[in-house]
DNA sequence: ATAAAGTAGTTTATAAAATAAACCAAATTT
DNA sequence: AAATTTGGTTTATTTTATAAACTACTTTAT
């Protein structure tokens, strides 16, 4: 029986989040958009869902007048993350 | 913007069976629901999406009496396999 | 011989997920 | 000051995954 892929990463959008994430200190909405190519509304949905897991933290600020989430990677998002790929090496590596 | 990862083959299902596939010379019904642990149903319908898009080859015949489905990947869906595998290395190793 | 239980699946219904479309509030441009 | 853009959220729709119910047999027990 195969280890199973959790399924909050197993999405191609919230891992791209993640991936990137783990790439940087923080990155806001827009980049994330710019990045990933989502349409802002599957964002939204995605990023809450990662908040809501305790894998990313955002924060809610405004840069200049204008409203500017900012997100993070938790300490839990890094670890199921490496979980992640190591469940996915057995899918992948045989 | 990140590689896009075929959608057929990000299913856990589904790429648990591709990925049994590879490493053998064809594999039946019962012996790829034993490996995936996935219910019968479910296993009937990944199955028949992963032949329509021409990524396994089924044969159904009979072992004695029994009927028996006998999977086997196709160049295709090996292919495919090789591409998302790449897709993914876009994910998980930067 | 026949009823009960098991095998190997398929089909259909339901739950969950992804995605898009519509919307909102504030800022900027014309 | 109207129209447009920005940075989102919420709601609706489509797609996907999964499970439950069913079919067609075979084997076992009575």
């Amino acid at each position: 029986m195969l280890k199973t892929l959790d399924p909050l990463l197993h999405s191609e959008l919230r891992l791209g989040v993640m991936s990137i994430l783990l790439g940087v200190e923080e990155a806001d909405f827009v980049f994330l958009r710019q990045e990933t190519g989502a349409t802002a509304g599957n964002l939204s949905v995605q990023i809450d869902k990662l908040q809501k897991a305790g894998y990313i933290a955002v924060k809610k600020t405004f840069r200049g007048k204008m409203p500017c989430t900012l997100c993070r990677i938790t300490e839990q998002g890094a670890k199921a993350f490496e979980k992640y790929v190591e469940a996915l090496r057995s899918y992948i590596e045989r």
